[in-house]
DNA sequence: ACCCAGGGTCATA
DNA sequence: TATGACCATGGG
């Protein structure tokens, strides 16, 4: 990771220095981070606590109770976190998949190169939920794309505009160790950048990446 | 009254 | 392959 021109690692280095360690997901069980995963498809995470809150407070945070679970009996407690009807099929499926491979040991089991085609043959599990989950569920050293990632980088002129998901992951893997900590690190240290500057005020100032926040060219 | 949020699927051209 | 519509709640 060392080489003369790693952008990506200088990146992480001034977002890491500006906003500290994130810990994303560190203190819960990695089924409450996959179902969290899912849940959170364009979605507010404070939507998604909710939802989550309703689960533990209905003491249905467990698969096999999500998967024998009344579907409108679901929806009603996850409605908070948006696509409720969506996401209540949505996360049935995925409880199933988790049942029907052992759980979590059987998932930990599983090579990502076996385990990564299955979780994206789900409906409604795509690329970004699928690495989600193999992330900060399994950790497995994958970089996650989302919209911040794609945005932020190509403003940078880091990355080109139109490439597609795996384009991008390719070109996060060639530049950072291949280690599931910093990734973790990284996309939650974008995703709360994009948070402190998205349509925030124009306070750039204080911004560690200079050109890149939203408000410089979302409007123009 | 907008705009958008830690996406994904499906229909169309 | 590449847009557009749709899903839906809650906060700014």
């Amino acid at each position: 990771m060392g080489g003369a021109h790693d952008s990506a690692v200088q990146i992480y280095r001034l977002l890491y220095q500006a906003y500290g360690p994130q810990h994303w997901w560190p203190v819960d069980s990695p089924f409450e981070v996959m179902v969290g995963a899912l849940l959170t498809q364009n979605t507010n995470w404070k939507n998604v606590e909710k939802a989550i809150t309703g689960l533990k407070h209905a003491d249905m945070l467990d698969a096999e109770r999500i998967a024998a679970c009344d579907i409108s009996t679901l929806e009603e407690i996850i409605r908070p976190c948006g696509y409720f009807r969506q996401k209540a099929a949505r996360l049935q499926k995925l409880c199933r998949f988790y049942i029907g491979h052992d759980g979590l040991s059987g998932l930990q089991a599983m090579p990502t190169g076996v385990l990564h085609p299955r979780l994206l043959a789900l409906h409604g599990i795509g690329p970004e939920t699928a690495d989600s989950i193999l992330l900060y569920a399994l950790d497995r050293p994958l970089f996650v794309i989302d919209a911040y990632t794609r945005r932020i980088f190509a403003r940078l002129g880091l990355t080109p505009p139109g490439a597609g998901y795996a384009m991008l992951q390719q070109w996060f893997n060639g530049q950072l160790p291949r280690d599931a900590h910093v990734f973790n690190e990284f996309h939650a240290l974008i995703v709360e950048h994009a948070k402190r500057h998205c349509r925030a005020k124009p306070d750039c100032i204080a911004c560690p990446l200079r050109q890149c926040c939203d408000h410089f060219t979302l409007q123009n």
